[in-house]
DNA sequence: TTCAATACTCAAAGCGCTTTGAGAATACAT
DNA sequence: ATGTATTCTCAAAGCGCTTTGAGTATTGAA
């Protein structure tokens, strides 16, 4: 009996006397099947313990029955943490519509390759697609070739696929507005890698905040990386090393680890977050770990990335089944959350600046 | 052509004028074929974009080619943020062995039931547990059915399957014996949730150590919960609430998640970390989060999990080969490295206490 | 030239399931 | 009793690949 599983659909016909046919179809609550038969032979794949062969059940629906997804992963193989809870979401409705999910973990450079790799083996029949770059590859090839897939973020406006993207620009721009409101004018922008779509949507929004409000940032106010601890400790402390005039009074954060960064640099550098330093980040809500939990409770633009997961599973389920992709586009509303990180820009005088 | 890729085996094979048991054995380099025709066949099947039907090659060959995890979730759904490392390393080695990885997220109630459904539907050809329990069932049945698998952790000394597990016992009594060595005697203890085989391990450890050198530690500085960050704010919280003369004087913490908590609430009640209380910690390395990091450099007993992935993907693919699971049991050692937040407990008189 | 060895290729039988098209059995009406 | 509708069941044909056992060229030696 091949390698797998202990009972196969045959021994259950033979051992009752039908044909596997009729096995099949009373498993599979069709209804040409009479009550009793039906009731026999559920009876005896239970007594049997019989589990239907997944790979053949495939092979002969042409369904897989499984989505796939390939995480981004840093050149040195960091996972984001948020997709931790990202998946906790998507495994949980995925497991409810009867999905397997199948993942790879790929720096950016072979993404392409395990993407082709998996629509062409067949053994996936629908992709979630994550960390969208500006132009990406990944999208057009997917696109062209009509295979089903949905996309965490989105490349640009007016996407013609099933995406679920939280709205950045107005986050980003209310995160702006609040720092601006309370008298800052020297804003700092620590945001995500600068390939990633969500980083460059963060970035417009962030730029346009400026020119409207005729605020000049210099360059070296703009950092563009993975959003860890240390870096947003190393970007802070770099732009807190120079001229009190020049120093920027806010930072922007597009997460709350780099904001933890940022809040130790702040500290180091014999300052006061909330009082000297204002600091506001994009909070994708790790449960594990809160940002109002944070030495001082930290400002934040927020929406949970978990429900970014089970939306994503509903629209992937739907997409398999044949729903139209373009039907299947939501833009998630940010919560704006004030604490203790952010306060007034501090007079001069008051401080040593 | 069914669903799936566009072109088949016998497309090429049609094409080329060649029957398919040529190509197959072309293609998947039997000797027995000659080196001219091979040629040919390749090149046919890279212009042709020809990827082998996954589901058809399991079915064929009897083997799934997929390695499967079932992750264990709190109640509320929760993730363990350790295993976004764990997993970048375990994906890395398994894709590099042409494995797929299947998972599945389950809260502990349904672990078995995801456990049984892998094994019998034949969709992967082994399996990857993690958290085990003191007598876990998942392996009893793994064990029963002669299914590979292999544990991260494991359930009892003397495991007759294959694992990979941090030296719980000698961490654990590292730490203690570090803390008794600054004078410490009123220790309290965060550790996991009561029912995983790790947190026994290390209870049993601090609980030797406690007797050996006759110290008694009141239930009340013992927790056993989820390891997050506001559970071990709560708790420290707690047992720092009471009698100046009662309160623990330092904290040994299953995870830098409970620490932060601890080191929390330990400066909310104005006392300092390091100083007032010490604080040690088993660290996982969350890299995107590292002890080194935190406001008071964290005391740790050190064992990089990602380490674990990569070593447990190794054990699984070569178990799925054929090997002999009792040769392959690895338990690392820890290393102990003091920072800051570990001190000599401090003299009466110089504080309140 | 003939025979044995070697090199290559093929037809066909699965892997375990689903599904189609048709047949047997039962029921109902006439 | 006959014919028709209705249930129920079955045999057989795939799904796309691997693999076995056999067959046909090709080569070298006798």
């Amino acid at each position: 009996m091949g390698g797998c599983g202990l009972t196969n659909l045959k021994d259950i016909a033979r051992h009752l006397g039908l044909s596997p046919a009729t096995v099949s179809r009373a498993l599979n609550g069709f209804p040409e099947v009479g009550a009793k038969t039906r009731a026999r032979v559920l009876e005896a794949s239970r007594k049997l313990n019989y589990a239907p062969n997944i790979t053949a059940r495939r092979l002969a629906t042409g369904k897989a029955g499984t989505v796939g997804m390939v995480f981004r992963s840093a050149r040195n193989l960091l996972l984001d943490p948020h997709f931790v809870d990202f998946l906790a979401g998507l495994s949980l409705v995925l497991s409810d519509r009867q999905l397997d999910l199948m993942i790879h973990v790929a720096p950016p450079g072979q993404q392409l390759a395990h993407y082709k790799r998996f629509m062409a083996s067949g053994s996936v029949d629908g992709m979630i697609l994550s960390a969208p770059e500006i132009d990406d590859k990944r999208i057009q090839t997917l696109l062209e070739a009509d295979f089903p897939f949905a996309v965490h973020g989105r490349s640009h406006d007016d996407a013609p696929y099933a995406f679920y993207d939280i709205d950045n620009d107005s986050a980003f721009s209310a995160a702006f507005g609040l720092l601006h409101d309370l008298g800052h004018r020297r804003i700092a922008f620590l945001n995500g890698p600068e390939d990633l779509a969500f980083a460059r949507q963060r970035l417009s929004a962030f730029n346009r905040e400026c020119k409207a409000r005729q605020i000049h940032v210099p360059d070296r106010f703009i950092s563009h990386d993975e959003m860890r601890e240390d870096i947003g400790y190393e970007q802070a402390a770099s732009m807190l090393h120079g001229d009190l005039n020049l120093r920027p009074t806010a930072f922007i954060c597009s997460s709350t680890l780099l904001a933890l960064g940022v809040m130790r640099a702040t500290i180091e550098a014999g300052l006061e977050p909330g009082g000297d330093i204002s600091i506001i980040a994009h909070d994708d809500v790790l449960p594990h770990f809160r940002s109002e939990h944070f030495a001082i409770p930290l400002t934040v633009t927020r929406a949970p990335i978990r429900d970014a997961g089970t939306r994503l599973a509903q629209m992937i389920s739907d997409l398999v089944a044949g729903a139209d992709p373009k039907a299947m586009q939501y833009t998630q509303k940010t919560d704006l959350i004030v604490r203790a990180s952010t306060g007034a820009v501090p007079r001069r005088g008051d401080k040593p600046w």
